[in-house]
DNA sequence: GCTTGTTGTAATTTCAATAGTTACATCGAC
DNA sequence: GTCGATGTAACTATTGAAATTACAACAAGC
């Protein structure tokens, strides 16, 4: 099981719109073209992205702008925005363990708090990078480039 | 995107063949019927674990028994055997982006990095907790319901 | 006000993975 | 050889990801 490419979609994205903002109007079949994909699977993120606050599309006109600055959002808040997990949760469990066994009716108490912490661990990290972390990483690979 | 129920049903048997290993012969059915799914379900789970090399599974006869201490299986072993991660890399990409694009062509490079230091960080976590812990967890679990 | 380019979104298709189920060959102990 | 168990193939149902087509809604410029 892998977290899907709409997470590492969006990151693209985001980093589209900050290199070429100034040059060129980014709109959903610019980043298409980038990625390599659709023009809807980009409006589709660019909705999750929008609901959650992180950005403001322009209807009509189309381009993209950040509601905060690169620094103030974080991998966590792109992750969370485009991964519908549900109830917040990582781990799946078989549902209707059986409840006449020991085990059955005390597997989900037995792993609760060790699969948040796992999950909170990764989560944690998520904070740890934000969107400015891609401009100055980006830089440095173009420098090499050249 | 979750993880798929199999690895919480993995430690489901774990913790019942250590709970029951004196009092019953624990068999794919009586597995079965504790997590409530398909004895099929069941033995394909335990051929994963047998291939990671952590169990024993006596054929003919029935039964299982753990290649180790409790205490020297970790959550990550239990997550590796199971899980059928692609290249072991929990984050998918698009694949072939634009190589004309500046973005497009590194946009790999870019987030590398960032996405391992992600998935360490819960692989780590992972290591931490071990099948004692799931027995003396439940140990716990089942004084308080007395 | 009409044209143009863009976003928003519904509907459909394809593909892959999970989970469940039936069936049966194989094995080991008695 | 019988019995109870595992190993595994084959098939189905369900779900989600991703792609695609089609079109309504919108905003700006002429």
């Amino acid at each position: 099981m892998q977290i899907s490419s709409r997470f590492t979609v969006a990151l693209h994205i985001f980093t589209c719109v900050d290199t070429f903002k100034n040059e060129y109007k980014v709109t959903s079949d610019f980043l298409a073209s980038s990625i390599n994909t659709n023009p809807v699977i980009i409006r589709k993120i660019l909705t999750q992205l929008k609901s959650a606050g992180l950005i403001n599309v322009a209807r009509g006109t189309g381009g993209i702008e950040l509601t905060r600055d690169l620094s103030e959002i974080t991998f966590f808040d792109v992750y969370e925005a485009i991964e519908p997990v549900e109830d917040g949760d990582l781990f799946r469990f078989h549902e209707a363990p059986n409840p006449d066994c020991p085990v059955g009716r005390n597997i989900h108490a037995l792993l609760d708090d060790k699969l948040k912490a796992i999950q909170d661990a990764m989560e944690a990290e998520m904070k740890k990078y934000t969107l400015l972390d891609l401009r100055t990483g980006l830089k440095e690979l173009l420098e090499k480039e050249a």
